[in-house]
DNA sequence: CGCCGTCGTGTGAACGTACACATCGACCCT
DNA sequence: AGGGTCGATGTGTACGTTCACACGACGGCG
């Protein structure tokens, strides 16, 4: 018998059991494979459901359990790159092989936009929210929306710590940056830029403040940062703007598209990176090795990220406890883009 | 009275009813607005809903309509770029406003595990299925795992029209490969090498098609294409590959990211581009234009693509029938990296 | 040798909603 | 004036599953 040709109606476990010659409830049993089950009835029962082509239906268990197995991530398009892809898939994954599903919910930065994409979540009844859209105007939503759910914040707050129920966890952002920064000094800059993201995203003020911690270790002088978009465009004016301070030897940016646009204007107004300037970027996207010159930057592992985020809700989910979170260590990655400054900088 | 802070249990219809002083199946009336229904008692049912915190059990909902409102959208991971990712929050945002939810899978392109993913997505009760995934395996896969559901695969398939259900629709791809290779061509290449993606892929082998079509048509002989990944990786190692040939004036890559990969490869050996050799790419990722030099390629709208898919799928919902399907025309954007060749290949 | 615990399985409910139908009053038309 | 229609609301039931509990058989133990 080919399966799925019944009369419409998709089988059920009661159809499974009149196949199988057992009760519903010894079905639901093998299902959910408890114990106490002989394995020759169990055995004949998976025949039955093989046999029938039973898919066991969501909806009612979710109805009778109420859990729904699923778990909400809250994505932000603005930031729609490789970073947050990546880990998305990762979460896929992971939450897949744990049983569960992601229900993920893109959305502006906009308090009532993130309002409503928690709405959203809510109504799909998932079990825990993963943020990833590490904006402050996004945590002050969640606290607002008095949602009681195990809930993680993609983000490295060491120097944002927050009130409330709102867990975070990252790659460390800002090692990543004092890490960056180390870098260029170890090279003999002592005139620093950063060109930083939008200060009310976690992540780029993590940065900064690893800049800002770095250089003040080493007794360097601070020249106000840039601060704009993460995007090569705007890395793009930044680029043309420096050009004309020339008040620096590197630049530290604040990521890979970044410093992409940097590269772009440095070479439209006739500076050798890095003979003439070292620019270092941050995430090592995968065309970054590929930028000319190949870039320097800081590696995060994002699917790490992501597989970890899920298994720390899960937990939370079983246990009503978030553990205790421990940030992942980015790489520096060291490609053609950093150099030792020209001398006139030494 | 908070809302929320009832012994519990979530509040139901019964309980809003209650609130109101009307029956269960007229809250059930109020919230799927049908007519027939006094104004006053509307807004009374409405008001014990905002009082009680209640909010429809989609679990329930689901179980007695047996409609999950949800969309299943297979994607494939090794794809994960720009394109992708701007197709999937559209269909997010197109989704939401028409009352459905997103149920992303992400897989591999193996048969297995595109069979696990359609498995994934039927558990949860998809009504219909949009694949980003337009690999020749992947509709294999689908024609075998009998699933009979509104399905749209995300490609343009002119030269891979294929048997059975599935039905496409995309940005056309063939069409943009012939406005690539034609710009070529009007700036005076004779000599064009492809290099091309993997041709399992139904988009990339698009391209080659409308590449080879426009060789054809202005009698230019044709090279053997590179075939390869999608990568800046990839693409370079072409490069180096194709500096040793010299047997062409103009590269057309598959998409931007082999193309940065050949830019990289041409400065690396002390080609110059446009002045020695023209490079065109396909995407117009959002890098693409601080590239060095900006890159020209062939933009395609992904985010009208993904909107038009979900409408697609939805008028399939409520009709059973899928539309006619109207490719979208891409456009050339013009930039730094072609140029007219030089004298040696006029 | 009878009692009790355990194993394996079955029976009755309940989850929260939507659909089909029933009810009841008011109004219209002849 | 009375039957029919329609508009507004209420009542019963079903969806498919799991949970709590009941039940019979079997074996060990006092």
């Amino acid at each position: 018998m080919p399966p799925e040709a019944g009369k419409g109606r998709a089988p059920n476990i009661r159809d499974v059991a009149a196949l199988a010659g057992v009760s519903y409830q010894t079905v639901s049993r093998v299902l959910n494979d408890s114990e106490r089950i002989r394995p020759e009835t169990k055995q004949r029962v998976l025949e039955a459901i093989e046999e029938s082509g039973f898919r066991p239906n969501q909806a009612a268990r979710a109805l009778v359990t109420s859990r729904s197995r699923t778990i909400g991530v809250l994505s932000t398009h603005q930031h729609a790159h490789f970073g947050p892809q990546t880990m998305v898939h990762a979460m896929e994954v992971a939450a897949a092989a744990a049983g569960y599903s992601l229900a993920v919910v893109t959305t502006g930065t906009t308090p009532a936009s993130i309002v409503e994409a928690l709405e959203r979540l809510q109504s799909q009844a998932v079990e825990a929210v993963i943020v990833v859209a590490p904006k402050v105007s996004v945590f002050e939503a969640i606290e607002d929306s008095s949602l009681d759910l195990p809930l993680v914040t993609l983000d490295s707050s060491i120097h944002n710590k927050r009130p409330g129920r709102t867990h975070s966890f990252a790659v460390d952002q800002y090692e990543g940056a004092r890490m960056a920064t180390r870098h260029l000094i170890e090279l003999g800059h002592r005139s620093i830029i950063h060109v930083a993201g939008p200060q009310d995203w976690i992540e780029a003020d993590e940065r900064m403040q690893g800049f800002l911690f770095e250089l003040g270790e080493h007794d360097l002088s601070v020249r106000a940062p840039i601060l704009g978009e993460l995007s090569a465009e705007f890395g793009y004016r930044a680029g043309l703007e420096l050009v004309r301070r020339r008040d620096f030897s590197a630049v530290f940016a604040a990521n890979d598209h970044m410093a992409l646009g940097l590269l772009h204007a440095f070479r439209d107004e006739g500076l050798s990176v890095p003979h003439d300037v070292s620019v270092i970027g941050f995430d090592d996207v995968p065309d970054a090795a590929h930028y000319l010159p190949p870039l320097t930057t800081v590696r995060q592992d994002f699917a790490a990220v992501g597989r970890r985020s899920v298994e720390i809700v899960i937990g939370a989910i079983d246990s009503g406890t978030l553990g205790e979170l421990e940030l992942i260590r980015p790489t520096l990655m060291v490609r053609e883009s950093t150099a030792p400054p020209p001398s006139a900088w030494r």
